[in-house]
Order: structure tokens, then C-alpha cells, then sequence
DNA sequence: AAAATTCTGTTGCATTTGCAACAGGAGGTG
DNA sequence: CACCTCCTGTTGCAAATGCAACAGAATTTT
């Protein structure tokens, strides 16, 4: 595989590639669905970009119950740089959903100025800068769902973002209700109640993951 | 005030400050306690850099409740580049808590590759990757918080978090019981209910915000 | 086609949570 | 001191939520 097919090293010239291997130590890795990519109680201040396929970056609670707290694919980002202490991370480690190839930096490589100085590693770090940007928004938008109390309301808060983005009333999710049911951190029964009422309040019309928004 | 005080601009020559505002369009401002620093509704693609004081990103929901989406202090970024679509953002707004200067760069001048190709651009860059990481770190560790479902979990997963940071089983909140209720989304009532319980049945001990975990 | 798995939908019930309202304490200010 | 404001703490009650358990539909695998 060539090294700019990976977004990250997008606009770097190819006869700089070796250097950059050198510069950053890439490693790779191919990971089945189910495997985990990464524990972060053992990673040793690795950072991961996803080169193709998905992962799934989940926690395991108290009660033994998993909760997705990011879906990561292509170009995305995890790391321990994004995270808690690494000595805090309990219960929480990267699995792989579809079928993947990933990248593993050690972090030093792109937070450290490049002694070489090459020019690629500017390239690189604006590339870095676009997919932690785009990371910070959809962690931005998460929170603002879930930061709202009710049921109810964290999904009205998603569904006007997905009918905004749609440009129409009716949308589709891009997901299962089971999925959407933990995005908003909530009780898969409940949200099925929930939208039941929402229906019946003529609020929404629902159909599987066919949502149209009434109001 | 010299440019150089901004961590954004940290390792910028002076001799390159005149060549780099006319780059970047910068535009300071100060406000005052209360004051609106930025309403997303109107801000025109800018992103803003906390120089001093501290704001917060405020959302009022349908009910007329105030929700402290982030607490933002020195060197932290806002903008929609972080954040909703600019169309769909509704009752978002920052707001200044602390005395603040912001400097307002149009987000183009760092997304976009520099015309003069001037090498503070690139510095610029990497600070404002750094600034980037540590935003999505901290909005990934309220995830984390947030994706328990129980006001317990909630405080659990937080309290070993500053238990661990402190590296001992006692420490203090860095702010009051109603901002750690807002912080994790709950009633505060409901939340000061809880520690009761949790102290009533030994999980924790607790004399307003200082905490000791027992298990 | 049959089997297995995941998704969707439902219900009863106990528990948790939010809401509204009140009250004392701490700290600041004139 | 008197006044004000914010923080902490409490309670009753209604409503929302989670949990457990079940069942049919849809989808995928064998």
C-alpha cells in the first residue's frame, strides 16, 4: 500500500515517502471484525489513524454493560492524545467493526518539531489539524444531544440536526434504533416508548428509521 | 499588547507579526462579564482564541434552560469550525464569565494554505493543532462521563477520574456542586440526593466540595 | 430453504429522576 | 450591621426512565 492513500499524508510528495516513514515510524496493521485494535491499559502513546474499514472505540462499565463513546472510520483518529491519562482508561479499548487497516504513529512523531526539519512534516500536521478538527465537531455535537435531560428532547436535538443536514422534514437514519438508542446514552425500551408518544403527540411520524418531524 | 502573548502565535518571530496579522486578519476584543462575545446565529465563519478570562458555550434549550455546553478559558478555541453546521446551530452562544480578550481569526486564514507561503503559517498550524487535541480531549472525557446512565455512574466515572489526577483517594472539586450537576447533565436536587445515598451506604464521603472515595 | 442473528416493537413494574419549593449558611458589599 | 447573592441541602410528588422479558419481522448466514 502507498502512503498517500492515507489522508493523513495527503500532499506529501512520494519521493519524500521514505524519509517520512523513517521521520514517523508508521506501522500498520490489519484488523477482522471483533478483534481489538487497541487496549488502551497497554498502548504506549500510539496514535491511531484508520486507514479503511471502522472501528468502534467502546467503554465497559460497572455493570459489564458496553457503551460506544466514538464510531471511528476512514481518516479518523483515536489515541490516548485524545483521551484521558492513560493511566485513568479503564474498561476502554478499540474494536473493530468492519474489516480495517490501521496506521499507528507513537504521538511524539507529530507533537515533537521534526529534527530533520523536512518539509513534509508541515503537510502532515495540517492534515492532523483537519481530521482533530473534525473529530473536536462531532464530539461537539454529541454533547450537545446528550446534554439535554429527557429522552424527548435528545432526540428532537439529533433528529432537527439530521433534518437540517437532510434540507427536508423526512430523513433517514444512518443507523439502527438500537444504535441510535446508545448514541444518546438511553434505554433502548424507553426510546421505543418515547417515540411511540412522540407519534402519537403528533410530533414526529416514524416508520423503522424513516423519521419525518411534524413541527 | 504584543501578538507573541497568544499561545496561537507562541514561537512566531516578532519580526513576522506585521506580515502575519495582515495573514491572518486577526481581531481582538475585549468584553466584560456577562457580555455576549458571539452568537452563533450571526458569527460570519469566525473562530475565536480565549487570550485571557473565560467564557462559556451556552445553549438555551425549548424549556428556556440554560445548559453550559463547554467552559472555555486561556488559549481555548471556539467557532463553528468546532461545532453545528452554522445553519442548524439555535440558541448557541458564547458567553463571557471572566473579564475576556478574544482574538477573532477568520477560519479561512488557517484552513486554507497561506498565499505567501510564510513559514509562521506553519507554526501557527501546529499550535493551533495543539489547541485542537486538548479541546477534544477534554470534550472526550465528558463523553465519557456523560455515557453512564445513572446520575451514581455519572459521578462515579468523574470522582475516579479527579481521584486518579489527584493521585489520591481525597480531593476537591474545582468548582461548585450546581456546576458539577450541570457539568453531568442532572437535576441538582436529584444530584445532591445521590451523594446522600452514596454516602449513606459508604461509597463516598463528602463535605460539600471536598471528596473521598471509599472503594 | 432453513437456521441463526439482529432489529424492531411491546409491556409491567420498580426505581430513578426532574421539578417546584423552601431554608439555612457563606461570602461579599455598602 | 443589614442586605444581597450564590451555594448547599432537603422534601414531596409526579413523571420519566431503566430493567427484564418476550415476540414477531427483517436480514444474513449456512
Amino acid at each position: 500500500m502507498k502512503i498517500e492513500e492515507v489522508f493523513l499524508f495527503d500532499g506529501v510528495e512520494e519521493s519524500d515517502q521514505a524519509r517520512m516513514l523513517a521521520c514517523f515510524n508508521v506501522q500498520r496493521q490489519k484488523f477482522r471484525q471483533g478483534e481489538t485494535v487497541c487496549d488502551f491499559e497497554r498502548a504506549q502513546g500510539k496514535l491511531g489513524i484508520i486507514m479503511s474499514g471502522s472501528v468502534s472505540l467502546i467503554r465497559v462499565d460497572a455493570s459489564g454493560n458496553r457503551v460506544v463513546l466514538e464510531d471511528l472510520s476512514e481518516n479518523d483518529v483515536f489515541g490516548e492524545m485524545f483521551a484521558f491519562e492513560s493511566s485513568f482508561i479503564h474498561g476502554v479499548f478499540v474494536e473493530c467493526e468492519k474489516e480495517c487497516e490501521i496506521a499507528f504513529i507513537p504521538h511524539e512523531s507529530i507533537s515533537k518539531r521534526c529534527e530533520n526539519a523536512c518539509k513534509c512534516h508541515t503537510t502532515v500536521v495540517e492534515n492532523m489539524f483537519r481530521v482533530v478538527t473534525k473529530k473536536a465537531k462531532r464530539l461537539s455535537e454529541r454533547i450537545e444531544v446528550l446534554s439535554n435531560k429527557s429522552i424527548r428532547e435528545k432526540l428532537m436535538c439529533l433528529f432537527s440536526m439530521y433534518s437540517q443536514r437532510a434540507g427536508k422534514a423526512v430523513f433517514e437514519l444512518p443507523f439502527s434504533l438500537s444504535y441510535l438508542a446508545e448514541y444518546i446514552c438511553a434505554d433502548r425500551s424507553a426510546m421505543m416508548r418515547e417515540l411511540r408518544h412522540m407519534s402519537d403527540e403528533g410530533i414526529i411520524k416514524n416508520d423503522r428509521r424513516r423519521i419525518e418531524m411534524l413541527i
